[in-house]
RNA sequence: GCUCGAGUGGUGGAAUUGGUAGACACGUUGGACUUAAAAUCCAAUGGGCAUUGCGCCCGUGCGGGUUCAAGUCCCGCCUCGAGUACCA
């Protein structure tokens, strides 16, 4: 019978959960340990080996800290809100809660049969009314705080009301886009509704009118992160810019927090990059050029800076005074005299102010065309340049001289103030842009030790930030990194503008216009947003009879009957997106069955926050910073007592398919296998990889797999049809996914474990090949072995172990030991094949070897070493048993193997005592019979030995 | 374009601090066992030259450099992957 994985897994499978092995609770005395997982949602398809890498990696380690006896936390739970379901909702009429309660279970089946050690007590659902109620609650406590700068933190909104009934707004200093000032009495004689539109300039969870990422094909509106290359990153359907009332998150106010906490938490060093990128922040200046001409009046009748998101400083330009000029962000103040001409986005509110009546038309036909043209059609148009002239002139405060002000799509308007002072000389987009229309270009910073030469003759703009200032007034002879800091000086005397830092993160659109996600806990009064109170909650999802818009093109909420208040007051119809319910599950895992609180005060001061947490870095810009920010707020509020979540991430890597591939000769129905494919014309087709082994295809399995291909022939090499492969992403369309199902059913979940870990280094991508697995089978077959004999029979021993078999034990519990606590997995599971290859050359059976062994393998295999454990006699379950210590003096030598090396290279090696003095090695090595060869006729000129290293004979 | 990461046998990969390159495994070849197959076990396996023996030369994407010693450090390229994309 042998090791029988099949009996084993089942029953150990079984103990656990029936004895629920692996349920945790807060024990004081004990230290935690949080170990956690990038919840999955839960798609159609099931798992495939893909999936569970991270899961099982996070599993050893969580196993291990049990053994080291730490108190650990490891849940799992589901992303259960989602578009897939939806859209088959749409299709199919199916309520996305039974396919997804449908696609749970599949996932928790195949989940179980994998032998992780979750608390599954502990599960959420971000679907689940007793979840998402406390993800609603903490919507109603963002829409019911600011952010004030001056405490930079998070603050009830009350006493920004109260500091409104005393003051005014004139001495906050807020986060948001708020310009206009008020006076105490000025507020308190507005009527509610003014009021409440004031606030919601405040709240950190507001209404605006947003240019949002509009996607028709999924109807609804997408964040910043769901957007790639202009597609929607579920589906690759189209997305356009369009104006709409959308909730959002303030979440640019905490930018810099944001920024800062990346040094506290241990994440990839490109991860953090790309965090930095997405944050974006940038240091420079802000500044006002007036207009030659004062503009019209703007239609809303007051001046409205809506770019201007991290705030002015009031005292140099006052907000709500008509400024009367365009208002530039930029990292170069320095080259401010050699700013030849100004770029306004089109989308930007001065362009109708200020155009000129003769280039009206022209200015408004190409405001036209920008906004027709789709975001994907922009940008792979980068390179070309477009753009006209307003007819309007701004002067330069420096040179006092008039420069033209245009428009052009270059600029965004979503990005700093939505214009540009063009500095053609020194940025390479103005260069471009002035060469093409033929603007003025002037230089004003010069490569050290170089002559200027006439701009008119350049092939491109000098962008460096190194250099001297010429040309420049009051700064020339300064350098760039002296320059920047005067101009900015200069700029704050002369009351024009300001030092100032930007980000290139905006606020995150929080509405989606879909059915399938939490509802808003909010209700409209007379057009203005409230929260419901507490006791409400959680406001259910209603049913409604289809999962589409409306005629009227109002989201699927809009369908439902009664969806208004007690009072009758109309709840929200839109619905949050999917990074709602996932900013803060690893909170609630930590108190799961709470419905009094999110969580208690108790079991976040125990469990803190996650120390360690495992998932794919697609999630590197969206989830990992909303929950980093969701997280922020929790504990500026006092609920969450660490200021980050995640103390260390770390990014598995993906599984890649291999895919195998057969060549058909053109028009005929006849394959020709690999070798022999350049002598026809032939055509590449996927071959599903299950009819393949070690690249030879089952041709009888070929045949029946499609129609197609019954009456298939075959040019065969050597008897057999070879497939060619290539490694591509796992997707059923390839043929290539590999269902972890299938491998346990004929391997087993340890060897499945194993392998998967054996792959190579967790973070790193990596092709799935099955072929390799019949190696950790094999291991695990040779490690019963030594416990088993052919007979079934227990031959294990009370033997006094000897020192050879010590050494083998010691030093594989050293090297486990230190591979799992630096997540190098694979060079784990290739110690423990070399362990048993030892132990089965030294015949060992031995318990005092045996036993700790178990334990060791015990994170990596666990039911084959609960087995073990159990028929060396001890009572379950290994998972609480002491990971073994190891000794250093089992694992000195008396003596070393010194590779003996003449100028660098290896010749011999020779062994000797460890203690033996440096001379005398020296004098070993020179003396050594073989080294003879190598030193006749040629002097030693030196000898270096670097003790149990290496000895390194220089000859010449 | 910019930023980050990676290039090692037929394949996955190892080499943790500059110190024996290719651990461990797959695959391949040969052998043992067997009527046969599977399973298992043993041996060989980076390339080349020599295989009468000891052996010798080359070799970690390419070209330089530092060092007694470089897969590892430095400089300059090439290729691939990821992120980002007019961010002023």
């Amino acid at each position: 019978m042998g090791y029988d994985f099949s009996k084993i897994e089942k029953h150990w499978q079984k103990y656990w959960a029936e004895n629920k092995t692996f349920k945790v609770d807060i024990e004081h005395g004990k230290p935690k340990f949080y170990v956690l997982d990038m919840f999955p949602y839960p798609s159609g398809a099931g798992l495939h080996v893909g999936h569970p890498l991270g899961y099982i990696a996070s599993d050893i380690y969580a196993r291990y800290k049990r053994h080291k006896g730490f108190n650990v936390l490891h849940p799992m739970g589901f992303d259960a809100y989602g578009l897939p379901a939806e859209q088959y909702a749409i299709q199919t009429g199916t309520h996305p809660e039974i396919t997804t309660e449908k696609n749970i279970s599949r996932y928790r089946e195949q989940l179980d049969k994998i032998g992780f050690s979750y608390d599954w007590d502990r599960e959420v659902r971000t679907s689940d009314p007793a979840y998402y109620k406390w993800t609603q609650w903490t919507f109603i406590q963002l829409f019911n705080s600011w952010y004030d700068k001056k405490s930079d933190k998070a603050e009830p909104m009350e006493k920004l009301i109260a500091l409104f009934e005393s003051n005014g707004n004139s001495e906050i200093d807020a986060a948001g886009d708020m310009t206009d000032l008020f006076s105490a009495e000025e507020w308190n004689s507005y009527n509610e509704k003014q009021q409440q539109e004031i606030l919601l300039h405040y709240r950190l969870a507001y209404l605006s009118d947003t240019m949002v990422n509009w996607c028709p094909a999924l109807g609804t509106v997408l964040a910043n992160d769901e957007v790639k290359d202009g597609l929607s990153e579920r589906g690759g359907h189209p997305v356009e810019k369009k104006l709409m009332r959308q909730w959002s998150l303030r979440i640019t106010a905490y930018a810099q927090r944001l920024l800062d906490g990346l040094e506290k938490v241990e994440f990839s060093d490109s991860l953090k990059e790309m965090q930095r990128n997405w944050i974006g922040r940038s240091e420079g200046a802000s500044l006002v050029f007036r207009l030659k001409t004062p503009p019209q009046p703007s239609p809303r009748g007051r001046e409205q800076d809506t770019h201007q998101k991290q705030g002015a400083t009031p005292s140099i330009l006052p907000r709500g005074e008509d400024l009367g000029g365009v208002k530039v962000f930029t990292t170069r103040p320095d080259t401010l005299f050699g700013a030849t001409f100004m770029v306004l986005a089109p989308e930007h509110e001065l362009v109708e102010r200020i155009v000129t009546p003769e280039n009206r038309k022209k200015v408004m036909e190409y405001v036209t065309w920008t906004k027709n043209r789709s975001e994907r059609e922009r940008m792979t148009e980068v390179k070309k340049v477009t753009g006209v002239f307003t007819g309007a002139y701004a002067m330069n405060p420096f040179t006092e001289k008039e420069i033209p002000i245009w428009i052009a799509d270059y600029v965004l308007s979503g990005y700093g103030t939505g214009a540009i002072m063009a500095v053609p000389g020194h940025d390479s987009r103005d260069f471009a842009f002035a060469r093409h229309f033929g603007l003025p270009i002037i230089q004003v910073v010069s490569r050290k030790g170089e002559t200027p030469s006439a701009p008119s003759g350049w092939e491109t703009s000098y962008d460096s930030k190194e250099g001297v200032m010429i040309n420049s007034g009051f700064i020339t002879g300064l350098s760039v990194k002296e320059a920047i800091p005067a101009t900015i000086r200069k700029i704050e005397e002369m009351g024009i503008g300001y030092g100032t830092t930007n980000y290139r993160l905006r606020d995150a659109i929080f509405s989606r216009q879909r059915y399938w996600g939490e509802p808003f806990p909010i209700y409209y009064k007379d057009g203005i947003p409230y929260p419901l109170p507490e006791n409400e909650l959680p406001l259910r999802l209603p049913k409604v009879d289809k999962y589409l818009p409306t005629e009227s093109g109002d989201p699927p909420l809009a369908r439902a009957r009664n969806w208004v208040t007690k009072e009758g007051y109309p709840l929200e119809i839109n619905t949050m997106p999917g990074f709602a319910g996932s900013s803060g599950y690893y909170l609630r895992y930590m108190d799961p069955h709470n419905s009094e609180e999110y969580f208690s005060k108790e079991a976040n001061t125990y469990w803190r926050n996650v120390d360690l947490y495992l998932g794919g870095d697609e999630h590197a810009a969206g989830h990992l910073i909303y929950a980093r920010f969701w997280n922020k707020f929790l504990f500026d509020i006092g609920l969450a007592c660490e200021e980050e979540p995640f103390k260390k991430l770390i990014n598995q890597g993906k599984i890649q398919g291999r895919s195998s591939f057969v060549y058909r000769i053109q028009g005929t129905n006849k394959f020709v296998s690999y070798n022999l494919r350049k002598e026809y014309q032939t055509q590449l087709l996927h071959a599903d990889i299950n009819m393949v082994d070690n690249d030879v295809l089952d041709v009888e399995a070929f045949k029946n797999w499609m129609p197609e291909y019954r009456d298939a022939e075959f040019i065969l090499e050597d008897g057999k049809y070879i497939c060619g492969h290539e490694v591509e992403k796992m997707s059923k369309s390839k043929h290539n996914v590999q269902n972890p199902d299938e491998l346990i059913e004929k391997y087993g979940a340890d060897t499945l474990r194993l392998y998967e870990m054996f792959l190579g280094p967790l973070e790193q991508d990596k092709p799935w090949d099955t072929n390799g697995i019949e190696g950790v089978f094999r291991f695990l077959k040779k490690l019963w072995r030594l416990y088993f004999n052919e007979n079934d029979l227990l031959i294990v021993t009370d033997e006094k172990p000897t020192g050879a078999e010590l050494k083998v034990l010691h030093k594989t519990t050293k090297k486990i030991q230190s591979d799992i606590e630096r997540f190098s997995f694979n060079t784990g599971v290739s110690a423990f094949m070399i362990c048993a290859n030892e132990l089965t050359d030294l015949k060992c059976h031995k318990s005092e070897i045996l036993t700790p062994l178990a334990v060791l393998l015990s994170p990596y295999a666990p039911h084959i070493a609960e087995e073990l454990w159990k028929v060396l006699g001890n009572s379950p379950s290994i998972s609480s048993a002491p990971f073994p210590d190891y000794d250093e003096k089992y694992l000195t030598e008396n003596t070393f193997d010194y590779p003996v090396s003449f100028n660098g290279k290896m010749r011999f090696k020779l062994s000797l005592p460890v203690d033996m003095p440096k001379d005398e090695i020296e004098k070993a090595a020179i003396e050594a019979e073989a080294a003879k060869k190598w030193i006749q006729g040629k002097n030693v000129r030196k000898v270096i030995v670097v003790p149990k290293r290496i000895i390194n004979v220089v000859v010449g």
